[in-house]
DNA sequence: AGCCATAGGTTGACGCATCAACCCGAGCCC
DNA sequence: GGGCTCGGGTTGATGCGTCAACCTATGGCT
């Protein structure tokens, strides 16, 4: 399987990624894209729920009354603002989830509805039983603390350049 | 910050994830959450092009005479053909690349524009180098073999459930 | 010949992501 | 008061991804 954004010379002559670098970067893009089909197909054909309706889902469930500001959702899940609204628009008009206004505050809560919260329900055990699987199960203890430690080293790398006009 | 997709436990029971996996699912969600979105938000505004542009540029600026058969360039980037044709049309509106007839053959090739060349090699290198900044650099060689190993793993495992009914 | 399956390719609809523009109220400074 | 910025939130446009439906040569089988 050839992995285009893996080969960084489309002239042939600079070699800008050498073996090594080049072999590690073609296997985490094939491994990344197969990983995010595999479990966002899993949800959708099982449970009717896209990864974006999961991870709001999650959030929601998670917290005392099922309910949260829009602003709160925004920070924990880390989308921007206007994608969240969208999202919620969507589940919305699907019943998963509702806007409540609150008598003295300014803005709405975002409730999870009862049938949000049957899906939720439904479709975690499954979706974390294929984590297991295709993830930690595959790598084991040790290996899965590397490969974390690798991960969150990337991460920061990639945390000091946020702000970076680019 | 909170990944949602990593707390398996909506209902806070089972542990459905113990620590370990919890860690490790969570950075490497998080991890490359930022890397597509660095590396995409670069291709986008310094060279106006989109990741699904880019690979598609690579694709066809390493093959002789710069011109493919769209199922080829399908096969080369594990696109299904649907999401491929709308692409290439959208490419074509902006004079990235071309849909030319063939003489004697059934179907028309798809080829590189001077402009759409031009494109790629301008974006390449700076492309490439922010890969080794990001990432090949922050491991350095021997864990960047390691990764390397988890990942093919993980693919392994899941090229294996590729015809799963799910 | 006639029939059928298959591969290559396009289209339309809908959900999702991003950007820019906008609205509104709270707090602040003058 | 008047004007400021700022945070929270929505909207619309456009690009992207997926699914289902469809078209049409080719190649095989009878």
């Amino acid at each position: 399987m050839r992995q285009p954004m893996a080969r960084m010379r489309p002239m042939a002559e600079e070699p800008w990624l050498d073996e090594t670098q080049q072999r590690a970067w073609r296997a985490y893009l094939a491994m990344s894209k197969r990983l995010s089909t595999h479990l966002g197909r899993q949800l959708q054909r099982k449970f009717d729920l896209s990864p974006q309706d999961f991870e709001i889902l999650v959030n929601l469930s998670e917290v005392p009354g099922r309910r949260m500001r829009a602003a709160d959702l925004g920070r924990a899940t880390q989308w921007e603002k206007s994608r969240l609204s969208h999202q919620l628009s969507r589940m919305e008009r699907r019943g998963l989830v509702g806007r409540e206004a609150v008598p003295g505050a300014r803005y709405p809560e975002v409730v999870l509805t009862e049938q949000g919260y049957a899906a939720i329900v439904r479709a975690a055990p499954t979706h974390a039983a294929s984590v297991r699987a295709m993830f930690a199960d595959v790598l084991g203890p040790e290996l899965l603390d590397r490969f974390a430690e690798a991960c969150e080293a990337i991460s920061e790398r990639l945390e000091e350049h946020e702000s970076d006009p680019c």
